[in-house]
DNA sequence: TTCAGCATGTAATATGTTACATGATTAG
DNA sequence: CTAATCATGTAACATATTACATGCTGAA
């Protein structure tokens, strides 16, 4: 159930249509959990019957009509329920790390490994271009500001290990030739 | 289709049987793809419809019959063709990182945060017992046993990472009182 | 005129989780 | 006698992915 708690949380910070969140989910709180607005289109319906979320209608001319979600009071408790309760160990599915421990086909995994390590930096980057932009100086932050600062922090230091890890699997490979 | 590859990249290592397998992935191979008994079981049915694995029955006397699955040669074919395949940016998914980003809570973070960085403590020391026993000698190493040492390294950095955010995190909210 | 962006969805399929189901042996 | 381990599954439900569906505006 977790997506409706990423969607009630964006939500707080502004309320949006179901477009807009599937934008926010295209990157900023997408990063932590991905989702496809086919997702999102349909978890609004079933929080909106739950009372988590009430929407109005805008029309808007030469554009289709909009309708913007905002959380309730009772999404705010469930926030909050949610809140409260332990969040397990979350699962990793590395198809990446899979392949690696099937090794047969070297230049595979090089090729691999190069385009992960240029993911990486490319989104190392955006994190450290929202980091100067959003948050010059973190000793002064409070509240929900202090919450997402510590996330970008974690993508930072994701995306850091990412690449040296790339770069430890390359050193290994290329220093051995062929197999 | 990726849990179809874990169990055929297990099944290179060793021929096992649906519940060999279930322990498996409880561990090992299940760090980087977790799997219950429940999915292989019907992965492993659909891998025999499409000739990728094939089993053999051994009755065991005082003991359930155990069906033992092998990997075929198409089911190597598969495995290569896979391999083939760039693997694209695996999605995270975590409630923790949401979590933070919605910061109402502060109790409930700190509570979470040290219970994760205890599980990273614990899961980083059993990856350091495995990597003295089983590979005591890395510059050695070749094909497979490589693959599968840098899979390995590669969660051993993922867990340091893990301890070094979460000390972060206590830092910056045990440094500045309640909210 | 073609493509990107705005804006909403449904439907089918695949995958993952939780609950149910059975039954023997061995260690405490 | 109770719980854990061995060994196999089915069924129901929840979630995620992929394909399909529509239609307007503005920029290249």
């Amino acid at each position: 159930m977790a997506l409706d708690h990423a969607i009630l949380v964006s939500l707080t910070e502004r309320a949006a249509s179901g477009y807009d969140l599937a934008r926010r989910f295209d990157a900023s709180i997408g990063y932590f959990w991905p989702a496809s607005h086919q997702q999102i289109y349909r978890v609004l319906a079933r929080m909106q019957e739950a009372g988590w979320v009430e929407s109005t209608v805008q029309e808007q001319d030469g554009r289709p009509d909009k309708k913007t979600y905002a959380i309730t009071g009772a999404g705010r408790d469930e926030l909050d329920r949610w809140a409260a309760q332990p969040s397990g160990r979350e699962a990793i599915r590395s198809d990446f790390a899979v392949k690696l421990r099937g090794f047969r086909d070297r230049d595979a995994i090089l090729r691999d490994t190069r385009a992960r390590r240029a993911d990486h930096v490319d989104r190392l980057a955006a994190y450290e271009a929202s980091e100067a932009r959003f948050y010059p100086d973190p000793a002064s932050l409070e509240g929900q500001d202090l919450g997402a600062w510590l996330a970008l922090r974690g993508g930072i230091s994701t995306e850091r290990r990412g690449i040296e890890w790339c770069d430890e699997i390359l050193t290994a490979l290329e220093g051995r030739g062929s197999r």
